[in-house]
DNA sequence: TATTTTTGACATCATGTGTTGTCACTTTAT
DNA sequence: ATAAAGTGACAACACATGATGTCAAAAATA
């Protein structure tokens, strides 16, 4: 049926092919995309909306995207490589000692999601709000970094201590406690300064495990 | 305008008066509002599934809530009552050591979400995706736990080691580690014990803090 | 310049949903 | 018994949205 109504041949306009054409649209519409989600959210996201803030017609969203979800999908994907990304590269050149280390992938972590907060929001809020499809989304999204740190911590589980502690299960938890921390700030408008989010945030994850006698800080309980 | 379609006397109808009736017909709603939402969720429900649910019609739907957000805000309400009542009761007859304290929250916590997948379902997935109505209630539901566990830790901290420490933000990370422990708890269809949740989710709230040389278990790291 | 492709604005269709209304039937009270 | 109140099934309406189609103007090629 493409072939009825398919032009007899493809001609360069404004300078561009069509494949190039094709890709800016489909590049504006990501753009558009992020905007739209990242600002007013996915409840509140429509195709017409979207068109609207990209200038363009359905016609060419339909060019790309099956559906809204679909450019969310995709739109997810491409802010989680960047994230993704952006930790990757803090772990490539940080310093082996690994108090170091878990300070500079956290500080990278916060310091991205202030910094772009559009990202913020599709990561960590708007993830949620769709269907089933998104879950899966959100869980491979999460499981990644959730494998990241458990293989950080793997190394330094002693298993003749408790038994039932489980890498993954722990690296769960403190993934949770990153996103959670990091979603109050966000809505908080980012109300506490980078130091104060990255100090907090290593008081738990460089405690995992430690559950002693000494609390916070260095004081003994009564 | 209600007083043209008023009827003139109110009657009692099967043994029952009006409010009697009211309530019944509420509570009905709320029972099947619970179910739909908990068994298929927030975008799956609609106003016509869950007066089928509930076994009333439309009509009775509106007489005693506005729209089905306003249902789901009500349940929600009603099941975060639900599970604070069972961490209170796990906290008043705790034994005042702080960490059989501890556990015995995190305890009742876990094995409250485990036998009733439905308020799990409601209270920590479904909240998510829906409008802002529903951020705020989320909010609102979780500040409470978070108020909890900062009473908790407060008296804990030496602020002569690290001034950027702060229980708020430490309560607010360790609300999430238990979420999202509890969330894939949930979406693995609680696949491990209890105990080992417990566990796990122990050794990151007691070890908050305690960043030194020791890591999980009790092995020294090279 | 003439023809074809490409584009953009907009109309149209189909569908689902919230909301309100209708009406026959049941139950209660006089 | 009869009239009024209550109930339940379902129709009807309004509206938003995704998806598809129409058509004239703009741009490129022969």
């Amino acid at each position: 049926m493409a072939a009825d109504t398919a032009p007899k041949r493809r001609r360069t306009y404004r300078g561009e092919s069509l494949p190039q054409r094709r890709a800016r649209r489909r590049e504006t519409f990501l753009r558009a995309g992020k905007a739209v989600f990242g600002d007013r959210g996915v409840q509140a996201a429509t195709l017409r909306g979207i068109c609207r803030e990209a200038g363009l017609t359905e016609r060419y969203f339909y060019e790309s995207f099956d559906n809204p979800l679909d450019l969310f999908a995709t739109v997810y994907d491409r802010e989680l490589d960047r994230l993704r990304e952006v930790l990757a590269r803090a772990l490539a050149d940080a310093p082996r000692d690994t108090e170091a280390l878990t300070r500079r992938v956290i500080t990278a972590y916060y310091a991205q999601l202030r910094d772009d907060p559009r990202l913020t929001r599709i990561l960590i809020i708007e993830v949620y709000g769709t269907v089933r499809d998104m879950q899966r989304l959100y869980r491979r999204g999460i499981q990644d970094f959730a494998d990241m740190i458990r293989d950080l911590i793997a190394a330094r589980i002693e298993p003749d201590t408790d038994d039932r502690l489980d890498p993954d299960l722990i690296a769960t938890c403190l993934v949770g406690a990153a996103i959670h921390l990091a979603t109050r700030w966000y809505l908080s408008d980012y109300a506490e300064p980078l130091e104060t989010i990255v100090a907090n945030c290593m008081a738990v994850v460089t405690g995992v495990g430690r559950g002693g006698a000494a609390p916070l800080g260095a004081a003994a309980d009564d």
